[in-house]
RNA sequence: GCCGGGGUGGCGGAACUGGUCAGACGCGCUUGACUUAAAAUCAAGUGUCCCCUAGCGGGGCGUGCGGGUUCGACUCCCGCCCCCGGCACCA
């Protein structure tokens, strides 16, 4: 018997599958191919950001898992890969290592694709794409044109998180803490131009469309509820009558209307300025202000007191004509609901801090119904059930709050001042960036013209080679003189490209639909062959992008599918979203130095001992802690799964029936792998039951269905351990087991002719039984009470119940 | 505070719709075989406490805590505690 060497067979059953292309899958011809048997299982793209890491080795591997599991129970299966280019993380990891952007990128993509060959994951090759390619950044300038074209992409100077370390504006989602999600700066406000995806717009159908999804994790969709933000409430107009201006409020408790006792609008609201103007505060107004926008996010939240300065102006409450004192006050967002609110301090818990910090009155007027008519105690009392009542609040008291939220809303609508309404906390999606690598936005300004779309002929815009390519406060492209220089495509006079750059988030919102259609140079895709693989039937990746790719790429399927370019809604109807691979209890991240890359474990252990023990090291949705046991285990088993398979090849008998105890555990773990792979989407217990059947094996290799067994096992395992399976196939007299159908359960094996019958007395175990599987209620009955052991427990007792679960167990209850 | 997920041996975890003595499978550990020795490999053992006529023996207790439903609960219900994640001066 040889030695397993994974090296050897390895590396030869790569080169196999690559010279018969093994795993490229043809588009369905024009006569199509039945859509019921097709599979797009995808996997996140990675940034091509550094080497692979084990994070990648688990969402890949579990990808492939699937991907042979699918192929050989008969269906047609995309498995496409590409590497996510553009961007902040290639471009940081460029200046990390000092060189070109592209030459550090390029570099890294070869690494990668290496590594992913020699881990021998069954990927369709012929179909990868990079985003930094013109091939590809070509159609992603011609999507943004058709986005620009429906109003969803558009311009506007907006208040903006700018990260002062990368230079660049940060999108709402790259903040964290005040902090740049990326390098950790604190955040800057800055007031900029910027390109905007109006995805606000599309706010209630991210939320309502989630109903289309088959399977999401619930967190995930939590997450993106959470930051959706959705919020029912009503609009309720203000007005300063000395002004004349209107001052509306979004509240969420209409119902607490009459007990408003001042109001706050945002030190940045637009109307700052006519309330400060010939104010007696003005001056102190004017500090406050300025002292605000100096913070940073991270300041104005940590201020544990409330501040805020009397504009001396007087609002207007619709309801009762009550004059309320205006403040400015930081506590209140210019950029949630209308900027200012009317606040209720007796029914709000941060409006009683600042009613008490300037001494500003407080008026209960909802209540418990059990304490009508008594005041509220220390603090805000924020409850708005049916159980509370309003008072004091006009021909509304006496109404329960919800009663009263509508009714209050009603009354307003009619006499003009509010109106029922629905406010967001998602803002819309800010993607242009102050960066070199990234893909050209094709517009271009023209002073008579103004801003003018690049003609879908001309692209791709082709991102400039440039030396300097380092943020330094304003785009590099500037820089690229002629370049930026060009003419109007509408008037032909002179004018300018635009130098900013895409969030590498766009290059990402379509890579998905590509993989359809990668070579084509007339379009982004062909609709009936995107439309033939989507939505992708599965999709893999980790949680940290459930709030920022996970919704954007929805938001860009969903205008898409608008615009008559696609014919479905989402993009991916099950998400399995994959636990962290940690190293020494943190994530590995290659800024945290505890980075285990795959090539070394591959080059010591084999890719078959590494792919498994990712799979099997935690169920692969929990974080899981890498450890060298482990793999040392998996090699182990490897092992002896060899030695076992190569026994039985030499030894067991050819005709052997299969029957027995040996042939029924080979269909039962059959039964088990296929039901956890397929249906229940567990990827470390098939390994488990497989471990259990060679462990029968192992002392059996002589039996009748000792070749069953080993066949069995060896092709299970084969979506795991693709080389070694291979190999082990073709000893047992086989080949081409990546072609093989998928193993069927023999339901004559699996049933059985006797069963273990539980007998239990007042609910415990006492016994175990053989009887026959078609045994009446009494005679297992009698079975159950003939059991000396049973006997034991009823002696002297009387049997007051018999519990009969058919093919289960007796339960006799006794007193 | 609101929302979501989760608490099972020394460790990772299994037990799928309440029903096969909870703890599969693996790691680790212990003992033994092989070896001059070690590694590797193989074999046996491994929740916990107790009893005895010491056996391929018997019993009690055990799935975060306290209750409940049920013939029967890791699984269902109620009330707590703890851990992880998301959102958060969002009105």
């Amino acid at each position: 018997m040889d030695r397993y060497d994974p090296q050897r067979i390895e590396r030869a059953w790569q080169a196999v599958w690559a010279d018969e292309r093994a795993f490229s899958v043809p588009n369905p011809d024009e006569a199509g191919v039945d859509a019921q048997a097709k599979h797009y299982s995808l996997e996140m793209w990675p940034y091509p950001s550094g080497t692979l890491h084990m994070g990648h080795v688990l969402v890949y591997t579990l990808g492939d898992v699937l991907t042979h599991f699918r192929r050989r129970g008969g269906e047609h299966v995309l498995r496409p890969m590409g590497f996510d280019s553009f961007g902040l993380p290639a471009e940081n990891a460029a200046i990390r290592e000092g060189g070109h952007p592209r030459e550090i990128t390029e570099r890294n993509i070869k690494a990668i694709r290496a590594s992913m060959r020699r881990m021998g994951w069954a990927i369709d090759w012929e179909r990868e794409v990079s985003a930094h390619q013109p091939e590809y950044y070509r159609w992603t300038q011609w999507l943004f044109l058709r986005l620009f074209e429906a109003g969803l992409a558009y311009r506007k100077a907006a208040p903006v998180k700018w990260c002062p370390n990368d230079q660049t504006v940060l999108a709402n989602e790259q903040v964290k803490d005040g902090r740049c999600a990326r390098c950790g700066a604190e955040v800057e406000a800055k007031n900029l131009e910027q390109w905007f995806f109006r995805i606000t717009d599309y706010a209630d159908q991210l939320l309502d469309e989630m109903e289309l999804l088959e399977s999401w994790p619930e967190r995930i969709l939590a997450m993106q509820r959470n930051w959706i933000g959705r919020s029912h409430g009503a609009r309720i107009v203000f007005r300063v009558e000395e002004l004349g201006l209107e001052l509306p409020v979004f509240t969420t408790r209409p119902d607490t209307l009459f007990g408003s006792t001042f109001f706050v609008v945002a030190p940045e609201h637009p109307l700052v300025e006519r309330l400060a103007v010939g104010s007696p505060n003005e001056a102190a107004i004017r500090d406050y202000v300025r002292a605000t926008a100096a913070k940073t996010a991270v300041e104005r939240l940590e201020t544990d007191e409330k501040t805020g300065v009397f504009t001396g102006h007087f609002a207007t409450n619709p309801a009762d004509e009550a004059r309320l004192p205006i403040w400015i006050a930081d506590y209140v967002l210019a950029d949630y609901g209308t900027g200012a609110i009317m606040a209720v301090p007796a029914h709000d818990e941060r409006d009683f801090e600042f009613a008490e910090r300037f001494e500003l009155p407080v008026q209960a007027v909802v209540v418990p119904k059990a304490e009508r008519g008594e005041s509220a105690g220390e603090g805000a009392f924020v409850g708005h059930s049916d159980d509370e009542v309003l008072v004091d609040s006009g021909r509304f008291s006496g109404m329960s709050s919800p009663e009263a939220k509508e009714a209050i809303v009603a009354w307003l609508a009619e006499r003009g001042r509010g109106s029922a309404t629905v406010n967001y906390r998602l803002r819309d999606w800010g993607f242009s960036r102050q960066r070199y690598w990234g893909c050209p936005i094709p517009i271009v300004y023209c002073d008579r013209c103004g801003l003018v779309p690049v003609p879908d002929a001309e692209l791709p815009v082709r991102l400039p080679e440039i030396e300097d390519y380092l943020p330094r406060g304003k785009a590099p492209l500037a820089s690229a003189e002629e370049w930026v220089r060009t003419g109007c495509p509408r008037c032909g006079g002179d004018a300018r490209r635009e130098v900013e750059t895409m969030d590498t988030f766009v290059d990402s919102s379509w890579y998905f639909l590509r993989y359809c259609d990668p070579q084509n140079e007339e379009a982004p895709f062909d609709r009936r062959l995107v439309d033939y693989w989507l939505p992708a039937n599965q999709y893999i990746g980790g949680v940290d992008h459930a709030t920022v790719h996970l919704i954007y790429a929805r938001f860009f399927v969903k205008v898409l599918n608008d615009l008559g370019l696609v014919g479905f809604r989402e993009p991916f109807l099950r998400l399995f979203s994959n636990g962290w691979v940690q190293l020494g209890g943190s994530k590995m991240s290659k800024s945290k130095g505890n980075v285990t890359g795959p090539d070394e474990l591959v080059a010591a252990y084999g890719a078959d001992a590494v792919r498994l023990t990712i799979l099997f090291l935690a169920p692969a949705d929990q974080d899981m802690e890498w450890t060298e046991e482990s793999v040392q285990g998996m090699v182990r088993f490897v092992r002896r799964l060899w030695r076992v398979v190569d026994e039985v090849a030499e030894r067991a008998p050819r005709d052997g029936a299969p029957q027995g105890p040996l042939a029924r555990k080979a269909h039962e773990t059959i039964a088990k792998v296929t039901d956890d792979i397929g249906r229940r989407f567990q990827f470390h217990t098939p390994i488990s039951a497989v471990m259990e059947l060679v462990n029968m094996l192992s002392g059996a290799t002589s039996d009748p269905a000792a070749r069953l067994a080993a066949e069995t096992a060896v092709s299970l395992i084969q979506p795991y351990a693709p080389h070694v399976a291979e190999e082990l196939w073709s000893r047992l007299g086989h080949e081409r087991l990546w072609e093989e159908p998928w193993p069927r359960a023999d339901e004559a094996l699996l049933r059985r002719e006797t069963f273990q019958l539980v007998v239990q007395v007042n609910g415990k175990v006492r016994d175990r039984v053989e009887v026959a599987a078609d045994a009446s209620e009494e005679e297992l009955v009698a079975c159950a009470e003939g059991s000396p052991r049973v006997q034991q427990h009823l002696s002297g007792k009387r049997i007051r119940q018999r519990v009969v679960v058919p093919r289960k167990l007796v339960n006799l209850v006794v007193g």
